[in-house]
DNA sequence: TACAAGTTTCAGAAGCTTTTGGAAACATCG
DNA sequence: CGATGTTTCCAAAAGCTTCTGAAACTTGTA
């Protein structure tokens, strides 16, 4: 028999999944998180593994990834040599941990690009003429406009991250106003 | 013989491929994106396959993928039956276009998913005892929370759009100055 | 030390996504 | 209309990612 509850779950697990894997996370990875955040107790990897269906090996390279990431942390429970697993359930902890991972693997690695892209052609640029120069500083102009865009989105993210949720709801109750 | 800038360019046109897939854009796609965003003329089809060694149905998909997206347009040049393709290259217009298609995308099924899951288990909340109560109810603020923060995301991101980049600017620097 | 319970690793299998290349559809011009 | 050049579609192939299951490993216990 499924409950409910159960098929609510279901639906909620199979969705955040589908969500994951537009984000560059694993199918398996996210569905575990999504079975973590929602349940009331820790589980162990034959409750992921009994209720998602999935092997052995799967559960634990993604429960160890979880772990990696910092949005699931184990739990030993005193008296069982079993390991248990628990997700982070404060939302904004949630957020702060997922942009700092996202930042880190993803922005970071651009701006380093685009330091090194600039850096190639500067010398180039004194020396060309005609068509070749035009090419090198259109191409020179966007990689600033490129850098400068990302740096400031940087800015933005460490603001919000450090007003937490408070700060923004503030900010928006303010902003709100501004404008009638 | 390869010159600095081609060279330059093309380390820039694989990291921004690279990018690409971490967020669930095909390296193709984000590749001729790049392409067209550093080039200082619209290209064309063969230009495209030419300059990434792809092939004319690839590239023809992914140039139509763009244009959906609207990071891309088509120009066609009088006396001439080819078609040429140009990036959007206001960065702060790219971003709204990008924020958008994946809040359309990722964020509305989620947010949907969640009222649905909240509804499946409402009655059930009423008439449930004892353990079975405990979870619904952890689940029932599970997903509340959740759906809170995601409405919190989406008004702050609504804001950032309307205040545009001139906004954004302003308002960093008086964050930076309140705190000294 | 041997054993039991639990966890991690990894090579191969399965499944999914992307790419190719050719055929069909489409558009334009004389 | 037919010739010509361009774009789109699609089925098969390639390539990549994820998953499985069994073996190796770790840790605690007697």
């Amino acid at each position: 028999m499924t409950t409910t509850l159960e098929q609510s779950q279901a639906l909620f697990i199979r969705r955040w999944g589908t969500m994951g894997s537009s984000w560059g996370i694993s199918r398996t990875m996210a569905e575990i998180h999504a079975l973590l955040y929602i349940s009331d107790r820790p589980l162990c990897t034959d409750d992921v593994m009994q209720m998602l269906q999935v092997s052995r090996g799967n559960a634990s390279m993604n429960l160890r990834q979880l772990l990696n990431w910092g949005l699931v942390r184990r739990i030993h429970t005193l008296g069982d040599r079993k390991d248990y697993f628990a997700a982070e359930t404060d939302v904004w902890q949630m957020f702060q941990t997922i942009i700092r991972e996202r930042r880190r693997r993803e922005v970071e690695p651009i701006l380093e690009t685009i330091d090194r892209c600039r850096q190639m052609v500067a010398q180039d640029l004194r020396g060309a003429r005609g068509a070749e120069r035009a090419a090198i500083e259109t191409y020179h102009q966007r990689l600033n406009e490129l850098h400068g865009f990302l740096d400031m989105m940087n800015a933005l993210l460490n603001g919000v991250l450090d007003v937490g949720s408070g700060g923004v709801k503030r900010a928006l109750t303010a902003l709100h106003k501004l404008r009638g």
